[in-house]
DNA sequence: CCATCACTTGACAATCATTCTCAAGTAGGC
DNA sequence: GCCTACTTGAGAATGATTGTCAAGTGATGG
């Protein structure tokens, strides 16, 4: 035994060259990407990287909080890098372009909605579609 | 031709006993479930019903307003009557215990923050999670 | 520099929900 | 009954995502 393994701590993360390519890419656009599309995109910067990988990555740093993952219209997980805090999306449905936006009225009123019928540990999910100013 | 047929209109729909038998098992339960749960739902009240069926006939449904389909985290859908107003829904992440919820307040944010960026022809989804009293 | 080992990767198979295909069935109007 | 558009279902096909596992690699200690 020559180190001290807490043994139920997380894994460390090596920054790899995958994962340094898919965070570079990741901060390349502006929009929700699909995992296939961000893929093809590493491709294309020259970086090879397997699909698995990709997924991998990217649910880690959507667990991380460095990305934000959302499912289209028919379930297919979509990703973006965003701030780390809470907040909320304004995606145009044409071309893509998010906003991302945040308000403390919505967070009381889903916090009140749920304490008024005893939900406790309370979470929430919320977009906004729409056609942004450039696609009207 | 013995039928005027206006061409671009939406074809009857008829009451079969396919959908008889899948809207009166989704009048069954209050919660959210899968196409696949209500098929074997469907199963075992001695209904028989192709799986397709069950798919088609929920999305028509769901395109009605009929029910209400939602994505899990892992983006399968699930659906459940609800009633033809505009409302969003609290649910239980253990027992699916669900109830809609509706309010202003929500609604004018949402529509504020995109005529605030200049999106148009807005909509939105907006659901709630919790632990239910009774699975406090 | 080198051995070591836990953490990673990628090619490919496997899942699995959902959709497609299309021949056979059926509701309803006449 | 007849006709025809609308439906159905069995099974194949699709397609995103995950699992497998042997080979690779970064960090560490000697
Ligand atoms: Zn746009
Ligand atoms: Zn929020
Ligand atoms: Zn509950
Ligand atoms: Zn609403």
């Amino acid at each position: 035994m020559t180190s001290t393994d807490p043994g139920g701590g997380a894994p460390v993360l090596r920054p790899t060259r995958q994962r340094i390519a898919v965070a570079e890419t990741m901060a390349s656009f502006d929009d929700f990407r699909s995992a296939q599309e961000i893929h093809d995109l590493l491709g294309k910067r020259g970086e090879q990287v397997g699909l698995a990988t990709v997924y991998r990555t990217l649910q880690r740093m959507a667990d991380a909080g460095e990305v934000d993952m959302l499912r289209t219209e028919d379930g297919e997980a979509i990703y973006r890098r965003c701030s780390d805090t809470h907040h909320h999306h304004l995606v145009c449905r044409d071309c893509g372009a998010t906003v991302e936006v945040e308000g403390p009225t919505v967070e009381r009123w889903t916090r009140a909605i749920a304490a008024e019928h005893g939900y406790s540990d309370v979470s929430h999910t919320l977009e906004i579609f729409g056609t942004c100013p450039r696609c009207r």
